[in-house]
DNA sequence: CCATTAATCAATCGAACATTTGAATAGCGG
DNA sequence: CCGCTATTCAAATGTTCGATTGATTAATGG
């Protein structure tokens, strides 16, 4: 029977994709390309796993077709293979959000004992920021940064944000991001921040987030 | 380092809908789900598998929360959790769709040496159905129709399609659907509607499609 | 309350997977 | 062309997964 092998063999190709992220070290490998490119190396060290388990979660993504690898020079740098992936990603973590309470659960337990953060409004964000009215500050890696940030957003990594802390203006109000809402770099630079005396909120949302709402991202060096 | 443990903890629970979409007869289970609620037994017979297997397949997925089951007298009925659940499985399609060629070359593996089937157009449909101008059919198994069907459609499965064909008028054109383009029941109706004599033609979209272009969805018996 | 049917559980076995380790490859820079 | 480095490969480990089998539970009807 022609037909029963023809969906068998569809869905074993779905199947490709689901596997591929079917494991945490993979999903946090895709979270972190969905930031930029990189390579094997720093996607390692990111996720704190070791180069050759590294590369071999990269070898199941590549073959599910959800990430490229191209070879520059000594580095093997991986990038999403499509825009779609990290939109599939994204809409992974919005099912799992809603579906599992899990989830809810571990960040609640987490932002205890924290100060609680208040929510940015992004849409006013960019107008006020050409105003002049707030800092929007990027405290990712700057090869983020690079690869996509707010318009407008000052990039200080959260490492070198206590020796630059006089770049900032302490009248201005700051909002700091990162790479989405359960990413901690953000969390970490408003507290440094408010315990030096700056106004500083978080915004949960990340480029990726951004992207998904149809805002304008800007890509390489923002002119100071 | 708390951060670590945070981020660890969300990707293990973001695998878990991975995982649960990473085996191809769950994919199937889900494909079906996504037509209407069943009964394991049903499940089982559709996809080909055992009830046991079915029964464990779908513990899995509600598992992960992808569905819930309800026992209703002797059986236990599954259904999807959310149609959000849907949404996600069809964005997992269009993903696999756009980066495995390989889906691509078994649909025109399959369609070979088959009559090519005219495209339809949905949007006009609905109005050429109100018009009486064409008879749109649904060949899927009559709980399916019952749980959405396209406003309008007549109800007949394809197994009792060719007692049935008094039923339709050999004047007007006969536009037949069933669960989307990776079933075969439709294919198989418009063969056998042509070899009698009707003007018969395949629409690749199913109730699941309809639905996600925010196309109306009829439920319950259609008065005829 | 016993027989029947639907579904699940429990145990099993082989296959597939994740990670580690150490060796191999490929591109540079001297 | 030699040594260095980034990455991949290959083998070996323990673990998890998938399907089958037979037993068990739960609801229903006599």
């Amino acid at each position: 029977m022609a037909e029963a092998n023809l969906k068998k063999a569809i869905y074993k190709q779905l199947s490709r994709i689901g596997k591929a992220v079917a494991s945490s070290p993979r999903l946090e490998l895709l979270d972190l390309l969905c930031q930029s490119p990189r390579t094997v190396e720093a996607l390692a060290r990111e996720a704190g796993l070791s180069v050759a388990n590294t590369s071999q979660h990269l070898q199941v993504l590549h073959a599910a077709r959800l990430v490229d690898a191209r070879k520059e020079g000594l580095f093997v740098t991986y990038r999403l293979a499509d825009q779609q992936v990290c939109e599939f990603y994204r809409t992974l973590r919005t099912l799992a959000e809603s579906r599992l309470a899990e989830i809810e659960a571990i960040v609640r337990q987490f932002n205890q004992g924290r100060e609680s953060m208040e929510a940015v409004e992004k849409q006013a964000l960019l107008e006020r920021v050409r105003r002049a009215d707030v800092i929007v500050l990027d405290v990712r890696p700057t090869e983020e940064y690079r690869a996509g940030h707010i318009p407008g957003a000052v990039s200080i990594p959260l490492r070198e944000l206590e020796a630059h802390l006089s770049k900032l203006s302490r009248r201005r109000k700051i909002v700091a991001y990162c790479r989405g809402p359960y990413c901690v770099l953000a969390v970490e630079a408003v507290k440094l921040l408010r315990a030096k005396g700056f106004r500083a909120v978080r915004m949960e949302q990340g480029v990726p987030e951004w992207r998904a709402e149809g805002l304008p991202v800007a890509v390489g060096e923002e002119a100071k």
